[in-house]
DNA sequence: GCATCCTGACTGACTGTTCAGTCTATAGAG
DNA sequence: CTCTATAGACTGAACAGTCAGTCAGGATGC
């Protein structure tokens, strides 16, 4: 019982590093976080960091890890509260989409831009990321093939579609992350929902209901 | 005269000190590149480096602008060798999605991370990036536009295209550079012109002269 | 008294940048 | 044609700051 005591408070610990290393390094990147600035936030010294992690990569490699999976987690949940397909393809769209809220964490879009420059260079991180990103398609495949076993669409290549879907998602992602203003927010979601909608031979019209999932997602982010 | 070969050689110093950057990036990453090293690799002494540039940030974001730029340049010279929307298509396709040589630098994948990465923190990156970007999206409308103009497809929304397949192949970039195992250089080849084709209204099939495209985007890099 | 958590003080390595001054070549003066 | 002044390219050596990681030991709980 104590041992268990003592486990679940350094486990916390650990995570509020990682919660905090991760806001952090989506703040000023990876190769600018300091461990001195994640002790600094989470009111312990910088040995203390390095007494949880060992190194320093262990703690930001780890902090990017934590954060996409986290991610990954509220898209799975919020996708249960969903009630139509069309429903759950505007989850993901505005998820991936749709800025959230400036002081929300994990899956912000900077930590993606440095989780892939990490892992084109680092063979670890980039084993990750597979699987993560695998996970990600599996979800968009089980969507399609949920609102194919609802009957609400013919039967389909979901997987297919799940490869062509994230990587649109993925490009839109970085043109709306990086400001780009022909690809504004609005615009990127219009654009996956109409492809979505016609590969998957759904009626789809752009309305004012976005704003709505946009708050959804939202508080679903929310810790 | 005398002053114009001064600084001709000049320039050639500073075009070499980009290069050598741009090389040390795609290997070791942005923030894993001294001055030291890319002195180094021209010969010179880290003193010199600063001399030309001023501050190590400005030799490095040089690099990262010299590198995409001498990509595009070459695509637009490739672009122009090819007679039939179908080729060129696949030119565009072939240039983001398939591998080149190992030795070759300008445009290589680890860059684009980097860049990405850079231009969502530092403003006057990201404006050259979105410089970049339309750039890239105005010679995809423009190739669409040309199969437009010689008959080869009927008229069509060439900038809305532009931005939606830009996009994809952004994505899809992204999964070949980073070695996901679904999505293999060939793959993505296809689903691109799957989707230009099917969009365009214009017959593609996937067929083993891939290869041929693939020989001709590495020659087309040759400095 | 043992294990775990934790810290302050320290260090050793690294690295961007500065600076004083060298070397080379050209231009202009005599 | 020779001598010298000037400018630009270039360097070695040192500086100054930064930071990840070490270490010896203190507290706390059991």
């Amino acid at each position: 019982m104590t041992a268990r005591a003592l486990e679940t408070t350094h486990d916390q610990r650990r995570d509020q590093m990682l919660v905090a290393a991760a806001e952090l390094i989506a703040q000023r990147g990876f190769s600018e976080t300091r461990i001195a600035d994640v002790a600094e936030r989470v009111g312990a010294s910088p040995a203390l960091v390095i007494y949880y992690f060992g190194t320093k990569d262990s703690l930001l490699t780890g902090a990017l890890r934590y954060s996409e999976d986290t991610f990954y987690s509220a898209a799975d949940e919020m996708l249960g509260s969903a009630a139509s397909l069309r429903e759950r393809l505007e989850i993901l769209v505005s998820l991936t989409c749709i800025p959230q809220r400036e002081d929300e964490v994990p899956g912000s879009w900077g930590l993606w831009f440095d989780l892939w420059t990490q892992a084109f260079r680092h063979p670890e991180v980039a084993r990750d990321r597979i699987e993560l990103d695998q996970r990600w398609r599996d979800t968009i495949a089980r969507v399609v093939k949920d609102g194919i076993e609802a009957g609400e669409i013919e039967p389909f290549d979901a997987e297919g579609f799940a490869v062509t879907f994230s990587a649109l998602l993925d490009g839109l992602t970085i043109q709306v992350a990086l400001r780009d203003p022909v690809v504004d927010p609005e615009r990127a979601f219009t654009i996956a929902m109409t492809f979505a909608a016609r590969e998957l031979g759904l009626e789809w019209q752009p309305s004012n209901d976005r704003k709505k999932i946009q708050n959804r997602s939202k508080n679903g982010q929310d810790r």
